[in-house]
DNA sequence: TCAATCAGTGCACAACTGTGCACAGAGTAC
DNA sequence: GTACTCTGTGCACAGTTGTGCACTGATTGA
């Protein structure tokens, strides 16, 4: 396969080695992010636990925030492996939900670095990290919305209802996620106790679902103009 | 009321005029915050900004962390209130959630930076900082739990069955007040149409609670033994 | 084979950090 | 009036930070 110059005596070309410690950074920023927050993380810390000099980070990133934002794909590359796992199985409702709680648990567990990471920097003090995290997300919700639009019922929705109900759906999956990174580790049955919550409350959330367009369908109730006043003349 | 002495010049007893300064310690904090986070927040940022000098922070807090659990209790003080505010017209479900999101709404615009440390630091870097909110959003949970009893049908339901809904609900509360404050400020249609969103996402929620009951009553489907022995293999 | 490339090194520097200590001077208690 | 208390000051120190610059030496392409 090589087609000039010798075998290199390491046995892998620059460009690897060169991927290698770049994965190394990224690696070594991942853990040390499991116990602080991306913004006190300094380009010292990262290049110290990867083992290389200060200054050798620059050979791979402008910045800190770029190596924030290379953290980011990463994640979410995780991420989307895992609704591909999840949209293997799309049965009825209660199947989906118990499989997709489910595969959302393995992933936590397996990925847990890469999660808590995004839970953190989902509203942390780094903006560009924030707004990459937050279009992400967004382009997820859109995801499931088109996979919804395969069940009973759904079919027939619109695409903003379906973004709707996405949505809510994608909020309470973040927050499953997030309590179950925050469960205590010591006590087994603290897990099963949030997948069971979550569970239910997904059910919960669908159990509206039938009823939905009868209900939109009949006119909402008049809007209680003074209270939008009240906020009007507090915001100036 | 000053019993010995004369009055002190300024106008201000010794304790008040502490006291101020540790509130100027506050609101400086909560300032800085608005564009970082609590971990890279440091001491000497913070009474610079107070206009006292560095070692004087010691004479009101221990510590940077102390400080931020100050702010946590600041912070839901005014939640409280809010939910205070809240609880003043429990009428029906589609008025609760319509006057419910209008005060949230007024609340996280007049209280912004409060509203803004929490959400970040809710899953910051700081440990002790989110636990202590954890458990505040606990409380506010169940505080809700118990309101939520007053409404029909939800008069019947068991705690833990209130407990979930009202936790459902909170992160959906959470979520929304989230999306308020990374709205778009240049936008007058965003917050608008974020409002409206979360008004029929509650909605939604809500749907399903007349059904609920019945379907808790019917068995749920066997454990898929093979998914939960996977796991237990790939976690060893 | 030989010159070019370039990932990683080593040293330097100024800026910033938390915190210890002695001290000032206004407020307080008797 | 006098002695005590205590918030805020000023200076000091060692440790950490990001980054510029000249360098080394293995890998590379011709």
């Amino acid at each position: 396969m090589i087609v000039h110059g010798r075998t290199p005596a390491n046995g892998a070309t620059r460009q690897e080695r060169k991927r290698r410690t770049r994965q190394a950074l990224l690696d070594a920023a991942l853990e040390l992010l499991e116990e602080q927050s991306f913004s006190s993380l300094s380009l010292r810390q990262v290049t110290r636990a990867a083992g290389i000099v200060p200054t050798a980070f620059y050979r791979h990133f402008d910045d800190m925030e770029e190596l924030g934002l290379a953290l980011i794909d990463e994640s979410f590359r995780t991420l989307r492996e895992m609704i591909r796992a999840a949209r293997a199985d799309p049965r009825t409702y209660e199947h989906a939900i118990r499989n997709s709680v489910e595969i959302l648990a393995d992933y936590v567990h397996e990925h847990d670095t890469h999660f808590r990471f995004i839970a953190r920097e989902r509203f942390g003090g780094v903006a560009a990290l924030r707004h990459a995290i937050r279009s992400e997300i967004r382009l997820f919700a859109s995801d499931l919305a088109t996979d919804l639009a395969r069940f009973p019922y759904l079919d027939r929705w619109s695409t903003v209802d379906l973004q709707l109900l996405a949505g809510l759906i994608v909020n309470a999956m973040v927050a499953i996620a997030e309590a179950i990174l925050d469960a205590p580790p010591n006590v087994p049955t603290a897990e099963a106790e949030i997948i069971a919550t979550a569970e239910r409350q997904l059910r919960m959330i669908v159990l509206g679902v039938p009823r939905w367009r009868n209900a939109e369908t009949q006119a909402p109730p008049p809007v209680t103009t003074q209270r939008a006043t009240a906020r009007s003349l507090s915001s100036t």
